[in-house]
DNA sequence: GCCAACGTTGGC
DNA sequence: GCCAACGTTGGC
């Protein structure tokens, strides 16, 4: 079982919104970056645990916990030409970008803020407080997890 | 909305 | 395969 942190723009989709959905499930579309897809597509599995991070907003910092429940699978919106995630030069046989689904499991009463994150002396190997962390899944060590998660419920 | 940092593209 | 130009990301 692994860790991990997924980016989002709480904006277009919130873990708000991932707890509203039937069965409280989604699939995590959408992902256009090679090295986020390469961890989509290959290491990601079912049971692995995800922080659900809120970016580009108010409350910037890890807004939740959510639990993979379908491992990577072929993201079909990069076939569909009315989707903002097309990708003309993918196709079905051989298919760039991948997607996994997850399942909301908690909401933090309170996003742990990306402040209180680079202020933990223990947390600063993690991509989030590197310098250009543009990354939109990556890995969480467990010790990490285990950290953020205390300073967080 | 600004701007620095980064990834991708495409000409050569 | 280099690298400049370009587009995007993301904190502030």
């Amino acid at each position: 079982m692994q860790y991990w942190l997924f980016k989002t723009e709480p904006d277009a989709f919130s873990i708000e919104d991932l707890a509203s959905k039937p069965n409280q499930t989604e699939h995590w579309d959408g992902i256009r970056n090679y090295q986020a897809r390469n961890f989509l597509r290959d290491e990601v599995k079912v049971g692995d645990k995800v922080f659900i991070y809120h970016s580009s907003c108010k409350d910037v910092g890890i807004a939740g916990v959510a639990e993979v429940v379908k491992a990577g699978y072929v993201d079909h919106t990069q076939f569909d030409p009315d989707s903002k995630y097309f990708d003309p030069k993918s196709s079905p046989d051989k298919p760039r970008w991948y997607m996994v689904d997850v399942k909301h499991q908690h909401t933090f009463k309170r996003v742990l803020s990306l402040k209180t994150i680079k202020q933990m002396g223990d947390i600063q190997d993690i991509g989030l407080v590197k310098k250009g962390h543009r990354l939109s899944i990556m890995p969480v060590t467990e010790k990490e997890w285990h950290s953020l998660y205390e300073a967080a419920k």
